[in-house]
DNA sequence: TATAATTGATTGACCAGTCAATCAATTGGA
DNA sequence: TCCAATTGATTGACTGGTCAATCAATTATA
């Protein structure tokens, strides 16, 4: 029962979730059959699948445990962050570390991966959300509310608020990486994060004497 | 070959498109076999859908081409809008739009199927971002370039700025629609365009004497 | 040699698509 | 008016193929 070489083992199936991450993210969970991921793993045969996982669906939770530090990351990094630093020096670093984790290719893959399985499955919308999104957006937004409690920033909704200044650089990385548009691609990442970490706080100042506004 | 009552015809072949549309969205197109689109539709057998489609990717096709005006009302309303009203009449109004559409049960289903078929697969990428973001996008910044011209917008790259002013609307969405957090279903669409579009036009206001900033 | 790792064959379920047969409505001839 | 021919609509059985998963047999390792 207990393997033949503890560290052999584990970089088995470190390789099998690897090339089943590729299938994954390029085929759909679906789409992707056994063979497909004995392929991209480069495994002789998909029957091994098998003695290093449950089934197919196992092997989907695994990879996603695996992979997730990479997105759980963005908010470890948000809890280790001085929560009473101001939003001018917090946010560039915060929203650059985003920045910095979307470059990757195995963060794109997993993304893509959690964002179809999300789409179709309720309870796995929730888990992601658990560890991705809400809980990074619910902890921006207490940050927000603490500074507007400290007046350095305009009193909102803090959710609002938190949309509005992740929500752009969400729409850059889907433009970019999926829809793969020729003028996201051209926009620096270091300049669109700048640009949206400005805007936001220009439009969040607290002295805001009311700016133009629709009226009618 | 030519139908027996041309409108019986149409309406069959609609209620197999809901049913399809209904069932991709619930289930991906891979993983809904014609079975589920048979019970979805309430027709009585799999074998009825090759009489009104030649197989199941001409059926998705269809479902997209019926229903995509849904979202291609998107771009067909801002170039029937005056692209040189000011920002602060136009964007409420255009936003606006979007968020309606964006409520309808049947566009988040679109989206839904379009965004997985998107991810996986190119070519249907490209497809989608012509006739729906990446249009929107293209002309939105179109305008907003305009506008900086005018002397009316602070000057930026144009298509950052459009991505800063969609954004946020998008990940509420997304946060709303896909992940169904409690705290964005709290938000009101209202507020939240509200929000964004006064956010965006404050920041974007060309008088900005350079705001509060990232400095070090 | 003993045991884990690996393979390839196999199984049973399911699927997309085909098809022959039936059904029901319309048509038209007498 | 009647009824038979015609035609499109619908069904359910069927086919070739694929898939996830199992398993017996083989290989490699310690």
């Amino acid at each position: 029962m207990p393997p033949r070489d503890e560290h052999d083992y584990e970089q088995r199936r470190q390789q099998i979730i690897d090339g089943a991450l590729e299938a994954f993210s390029a085929k759909g969970f679906d789409g992707t059959s056994n063979k497909d991921i004995a392929e991209a793993a480069k495994i002789g045969s998909p029957g091994l699948i098998y003695h290093y996982f449950k089934d197919k669906v196992d092997l989907l939770h695994q990879v996603i445990l695996a992979r997730l530090p990479l997105i759980a990351l963005i908010d470890t990094a948000s809890t280790q962050l001085d929560l009473d630093l101001p939003p001018e020096e917090l946010l560039p670093e915060l929203v650059g570390n985003v920045t910095k984790v979307l470059q990757s290719e195995v963060t794109i893959a997993l993304m893509k991966v959690l964002l179809t399985e999300a789409i179709r499955n309720r309870r796995v919308a929730q888990m992601v959300d658990e560890v991705g999104p809400g809980r990074a957006l619910r902890l921006l937004a207490g940050y927000l509310e603490r500074q507007m409690d400290a007046g350095r920033l305009r009193r909102t909704d803090p959710h609002v608020a938190a949309r509005i200044l992740v929500g752009p650089i969400f729409a850059y990385a889907l433009t970019r990486f999926i829809f793969e548009q020729a003028e996201a691609t051209r926009i620096e990442p270091e300049l669109m994060v700048r640009e949206t970490v400005t805007s936001f706080l220009h439009s969040m100042a607290p002295e805001a004497n009311s700016p133009a506004q629709a009226h009618h």
